[in-house]
RNA sequence: GGUGGAGUGGCCGAGAGGCGAGGCAACGGACUGCAAAUCCGUCUACACGGGUUCAAAUCCCGUCUCCACCUCCA
């Protein structure tokens, strides 16, 4: 860290430089993610910005901010309509239900939900509107070919390409692009005339130019302006959408007349074996896979931990790494309310070194090694029992963890139990208790043989015991 | 071809001119009946070659390797 800031500074990537985030409105902020195409199971990669962008609401709320934040569904595409074709089933049905799979894993990694998720299908008229606007200034027009297509005019907007540092005249055009009825290859669809032949009489809606569906870009913008006003404080999503989604979105909504957004972040991929976690890869790093393997606050604790502009590489051994890690934390907070005979409370002080490190750029290494730093100084309070420090050092590691969206005691991460698990848990706990005190009282016998067979027929179980001052515990 | 990013110890992963981030693993010690957990300590790294500087992982030049985007991937 180059100094101490007091204020959130944020990596813009329009601008390319780290700047002050300062709100339009002081005291708000209003934030809009592009969410994703529900189109297959989520994956490690999709619920990235998920979290990412997470951590970025959770401290500016903890920093005073009221913030609205907008993340969208894109629920018709192209993609939905190939691939509900291909499963013989309605596009609307699979969007919904990777909907619903979309929303299970945001909830298992403990995303809070955004302020209203708007669905493109929800917002045509929006849209229409929009696209309307743009022909009337003169920076869209309807396609020559009689196609229905309706599209944005990129030499009528001189500054297209500011946003990802393109310049227009460099690009290399799409090989396979279809020029149909542009006027320039560069040009991009608004509005997609709806095509009889291969695409469901559902997947059209009534409009100016015949009926058809929207483009992908204008989705974005539409819903934005919707929710957030003609100007607004951030606008988030994955590299890869920063050009041409994120240009394309820029392009219209400023030629039309909104100013947008004034920050623009960019959350960097993860991949695996070398490979971008693409949708084509399949679903072998779905969530719910995952989760079979892995606790979700481990997962989560794993994308926190490096920087969001960082390139991850995906593995399940960093990942168990990442668990052991996190561990360490967790049998702090539960060794001290053994310590203290008390539940640890929630309302602890940050420490300056968190603060600082989540102001620069959400530094969430950095972070996170400040929770680590006061674990450890913890640890060495937890020698003396307890005491007033300790209270206060274990609150602040709560506060700290609260803010990742990784606070352990946080009622969300057990909400998945069932009654039926309660029940199973109650009864293993007084079957362990039991054989606890028989291996009790062997040790108090000097019978260490009886003691020790006891510890391995229920590690063999998968049940660890821990002999501390307090008396032994056992977790699984 | 254009644009942007990366290469850090056994591993993960921060930092971005001068005090060894942090974690995992390993090893030694303390504690323990033995363990576990915890504490104390050890392991002094920045792709390569030059250069600038009192001082370079950090700045400059060159080289190598890898990755992303360039019209509908988070």
């Amino acid at each position: 860290m180059t100094e101490t800031s007091t204020t959130l500074r944020l990596y813009d990537s329009a601008a390319r430089e780290t700047r002050e985030f300062v709100p339009l409105e002081p005291g708000k902020a209003r934030v809009y993610l592009c969410g994703l195409t529900v189109q297959s199971e989520p994956h490690v990669g999709h619920v990235r910005s998920g979290v990412n962008f997470d951590v970025l609401r959770r401290w500016m709320i903890a920093s005073g901010y009221d913030v609205t934040f907008i993340r969208n569904i894109t629920d018709i595409d192209d993609k939905i309509l190939i691939k509900s074709a291909e499963q013989g089933r309605p596009w609307y049905n699979l969007a919904y239900l990777m909907r619903r799979e979309l929303d299970k894993a945001y909830d298992a990694l403990n995303v809070l939900p955004p302020t209203y998720e708007p669905a493109a299908t929800g917002h045509i008229p929006e849209m229409v509107e929009l696209i309307d606007r743009l022909i009337t200034k003169g920076h869209a027009y309807a396609a020559e070919d009689g196609s229905g297509d309706v599209y944005f005019s990129v030499k009528s907007w001189p500054s297209y390409g500011e946003l990802s540092g393109q310049n227009v005249e460099e690009m290399s055009p799409a090989e396979d692009a279809d020029p149909r009825g542009k006027r320039d290859p560069r040009d991009f669809a608004l509005w997609k005339g709806h095509k009889k032949e291969t695409e469901p009489e559902t997947a059209a809606w009534p409009s100016p130019w015949g009926p058809g569906r929207p483009g992908w870009h204008i989705e974005c913008s539409a819903m934005a302006l919707k929710y957030l006003g003609g100007s607004f404080d951030i606008h988030g999503g994955g590299v890869d959408l920063r050009f041409p989604h994120h240009e394309n979105e820029q392009a219209q909504s400023r030629a039309a007349g909104y100013g947008f957004a004034s920050y623009w972040m960019h959350n960097a991929w993860i991949t695996t074996a070398g490979e971008k976690m693409s949708k084509s890869l399949g679903n072998t790093l779905a969530i719910p896979q995952i989760l079979k393997r892995f606790r979700a606050i481990d997962l989560r604790y794993y994308l926190v931990f490096s920087h969001y502009r960082s390139h991850v590489e995906f593995s399940f051994e960093a990942l168990e790494e990442a668990a052991a890690a996190f561990a360490r934390i967790e049998n702090y907070l539960s060794r001290v309310s053994s310590a203290t005979g008390a539940p640890v409370p929630a309302d602890g002080v940050l420490a300056p070194e968190f603060v600082a490190a989540m102001n620069d750029d959400l530094s969430t290494s950095a972070a996170v090694a400040a929770i680590h730093e006061t674990v450890h100084e913890g640890n060495r309070l937890l020698g003396g029992g307890d005491s007033p420090a300790l209270r206060g050092n274990a609150a602040s590691v709560r506060a700290m963890l609260a803010v990742l969206g990784l606070d352990p005691l946080d009622p969300h991460w057990g909400a998945g139990s069932s009654r039926k698990d309660e029940k199973l848990s109650t009864a293993v706990a007084s079957l362990v208790g039991g054989l606890l005190e028989q291996r009790e009282s062997a040790r108090k016998a000097k019978d260490f043989a009886t003691a020790d067979a006891i510890r391995s027929r229920l590690a063999e179980a998968g049940i660890e015991i821990e002999d501390t001052p307090q008396g032994p515990q056992w977790s699984l």
